[in-house]
DNA sequence: CTCATCTACAACCATTTGGTTGTAGATTAG
DNA sequence: CTAATCTACAACCAAATGGTTGTAGATGAG
């Protein structure tokens, strides 16, 4: 029933990317040093095709950008996006602490677009 | 094919629970003030049943709360767990700065049993 | 050149998600 | 008591998710 055109916003895409642990390992890996996908593959009981995917799911929140090496495609964190989720949550807490009345920032924040 | 008990780790939970807007809207609102199920339900283009689902799954992640109130049940934030979605997030980025290589902590903090 | 490897992508399938409507139980208002 | 309100929940449905297998195109190794 959502006609949007992919996924919804931002944020909807970068917190859908996180919730699955597999996703999360992947990004974990991928901090500490870059890996191919078929290398990746290689670490969890599935097919390269559903790491293909996960890794497709993190490309459209922009979690992870691919580069071409040679015959294998290099996966990378784009950490600003992490950081950006972590500025959201972090924008959460601050309207709990400071009880403020300005809930208009952080959802114009969490429109699309950023 | 998940034969699992209930939706994977606290951190799929959580983490799904924030990939909607609407539900993100919610935990803003309550954040600020407590409501019940039916107030909440006015501010949505659905359904009251609609609504309560979002409700449910906010519960399920433990990010929200219902206390019953004479026929009312209002919904307040739980903002400990909120918390420990940004600590989460914290982590991995703390992963990214230092290139630590002891990434059996955050992993273990990603798993079911807390 | 030939073959193995890495990747991409389509087709398919079961389950989950996110919405609906409808029914029914509590609880308050009058 | 009766009626209106708030909530819960079941049944249903379309679309998205998360997995599979199979096919095919690039690229590097020998």
């Amino acid at each position: 029933m959502v006609v949007d055109e992919l996924g919804g916003t931002e944020a909807d895409r970068i917190f859908h990317a996180l919730a699955d642990a597999t996703r999360r390992d992947i990004i974990a890996r991928v901090i500490r040093q870059e890996q191919s996908v078929s290398a990746l593959a290689r670490l969890y009981p599935m097919s390269l095709a559903a790491v293909q995917k996960h890794v497709a799911v993190l490309e459209r929140a922009a979690l992870v950008t691919k580069e071409r090496h040679g015959r294998e495609q290099r996966v990378r964190a784009d950490l600003t996006v992490l950081r950006r989720a972590t500025r959201l949550l972090d924008a959460y807490e601050q309207l709990w602490r400071h009880r403020t009345h300005s809930i208009e920032q952080i959802l114009a924040e969490d429109q699309e677009g950023h």
